[in-house]
DNA sequence: TAAATTAATGCAAACGTTTGCAATAATCCA
DNA sequence: TGGATTATTGCAAACGTTTGCATTAATTTA
């Protein structure tokens, strides 16, 4: 029955009576064929209902057209947002995006660069697990002179193109706010030091305990992994001796939120007994209960950045850029409930009209 | 300079003398090869660092071992949930998967469609626009055998398989809830009808009204697409006059959270004053205060359904399953604060230990 | 009108795999 | 020991495109 039902050029080509290259070039719109030519082909193509065959193309081109991504989890609302104009920039170029996620997992994230590079994909987008400290499972891409960018978690000590926050400023605005609001003992939650936003973040914190002349305390910071469970356990180390921070600074905000469902629980008042601004400016931020202080890192021009580094490495002359640059894209706090001063009730930024 | 770096299964051959053939066989642990030459062949190419070109086996084995996915916008919770199970189920079987977003755009989706049939892809999923109602753009996949399944919002009349949620009862079950909370009022705000989802939904909502002996009334149901923005706008109306409803079923999360901002705003008490239901059980109802009863869809045995439901297309008999098939997931009421009875203070499901 | 130029089309190889079939090498059995 | 069986390996075509170069057709020029 039904065997052999695609349509290839070649279909078209015997429909036609012209040899393959005409209707490849036809189709292509290629100036050396004359106009009624590419009509006739166009039409028949349409009539037998051809598709081309990406793959073929790809394999004769050396290109795919499709652009890689590695992100720790989809679900997460940064690398989620990021995920969702790099797609939608990408396609405007013409280009498909195979979003892949490490659950980030070291492993897993091996596993996928492999994968996509066998996908043969032109380019590779990166933001890297928790974890991972060695790169050089990216160095198939590198040699290859194919282009590789990394944003947000980026590598330390890898050679690559680099798009980040500015996480040190962040770490230093979001203490020095709270410092000013009068917090005198500020906690940190950190996620762990291997990655680099978050040493960057707990150097931001320190600098700026310093200007503030407050002593840094290593018992005051915390490292883990951010999820609710943690932060919740860690609320109960935090608040299970005397005395009580008055300041928290979380390094993401679903350990901010997490701080103020404990709090409620418990009776503490936010922010008369303590103050906490958190870390994305994730929307969730907006709508809790008092409504938390966050630091919010423009994910939209981050991901326009990506795509624009990432088109400039694919079109532009590969060997004369730099294969290293770093940009940095700027982070500003967004002040809530959550750390307003003892007076007043603080100002809410409502994005409704 | 770097040519040629690739290296390709003949330069492995070369180096061993052995025919190309043999070095395939021997990759992909061909039976007939002899384990001493599988290990030398195996070695050889981890020596010259041979990474396998997916595209040329791809074109000639007629299968890409990838998935193409097109949901409305990967940053929405249930689409993003059920991505990413889908993504990390379709890896356990050795399938890569590419995320699109159509935006919610016809045209963009017709366009994906076209695309990921040119990527040859082996398999396609679905959640479509709110404003498809012409499928056509999905005929290439059928009739072509290619896998196609359809999740959540579903086609009307196409025949194909199909994953949804109980929309009817999730309809039904929310304002019979409401009814039994002692709401008399009660108001939907619902979706664009050409989405089957709101239909049901509704269709359930006005069984149950019935059901509980209450009147239906045309102009409690609104009809929009369920942003931020309009919610708040039909708070507007819904509030500009008496008699105001004393329950409200919104057929998505953000428009709950919204009507209790706007009732937080207006000095509107919820509980006591308007009882509301949203729909997907977003994380974000349950940090809101109060909290939100919702209408869960286990969006983890969805995605899951609909990745055993396309590997059995994939490996089984296609031509004897039936081209068409229709399951559907149940769905569960989460009460919480925002329905709860008037005496009573609602249950609290917090989902930490 | 013939030679020269330009426009349009065709030939055939190449991209890197996989696989049916043929060929060879190794092993077995009587 | 020789024929038969089995275990390995190789040949060559195929997958659907694209593209450099050669060829033919159409047009211009002298």
């Amino acid at each position: 029955m039904s065997k052999r039902t695609e349509k290839t050029i070649v279909d078209i080509a015997e429909e036609l009576q012209l040899s393959v290259s005409t209707v490849s070039r036809a189709l292509n719109d290629h100036p050396n064929i004359s106009a009624r030519t590419k009509e006739r082909v166009k039409k028949v193509a349409k009539k037998l209902g051809y598709r081309p065959n990406a793959l073929a193309a790809g394999l004769r081109n050396n290109k795919s057209k499709t652009i890689g991504l590695i992100v720790p989890r989809i679900s997460m609302f940064f690398p989620a947002t990021i995920s969702t104009i790099i797609q939608n920039k990408l396609q405007e170029f013409g280009y498909n995006l195979i979003i892949c996620q490490s659950n980030d997992s070291y492993e897993q994230e091996v596993a996928l660069a492999n994968t996509l590079y066998s996908a043969r994909v032109d380019g590779l987008v990166v933001s890297t697990t928790l974890y991972t400290t060695d790169f050089s499972h990216f160095d198939v891409f590198r040699n290859n002179n194919i282009p590789l960018v990394f944003f947000d978690r980026v590598p330390k000590d890898y050679n690559v193109k680099v798009i980040k926050g500015d996480d040190y400023r962040g770490g230093y605005v979001a203490t020095t706010h709270l410092a000013e609001k009068g917090c005198k003992d500020i906690v940190h939650i950190s996620g762990p030091l291997t990655c680099c936003l978050y040493s960057d973040r707990v150097a931001g914190y320190k600098a700026a305990l310093q200007e503030q002349g407050l002593p840094f305390k290593k018992s005051r910071i915390f490292y883990q992994e951010l999820t609710r469970e943690n932060a919740w356990q860690t609320c109960e180390k935090i608040f299970g001796q005397q005395p009580y921070p008055d300041g928290i600074f979380a390094a993401n905000d679903t350990t901010a939120i997490t701080i103020i469902e404990y709090c409620r629980k418990h009776g503490l008042r936010v922010p008369e007994d303590v103050k906490i601004v958190g870390y994305s400016n994730d929307p969730r931020t907006e709508i809790v209960t008092p409504s938390i202080s966050s630091i919010d890192q423009y994910p939209g021009m981050m991901g326009e950045r990506v795509v624009a580094v990432l088109m400039e490495l694919i079109n532009g002359r590969q060997s004369a850029e730099p294969r290293y640059s770093q940009e940095i894209i700027p982070i500003q706090l967004i002040e809530r409930q959550s750390s307003a001063g003892k007076s007043k009730t603080g100002k809410k930024k409502l994005t409704l009209s």
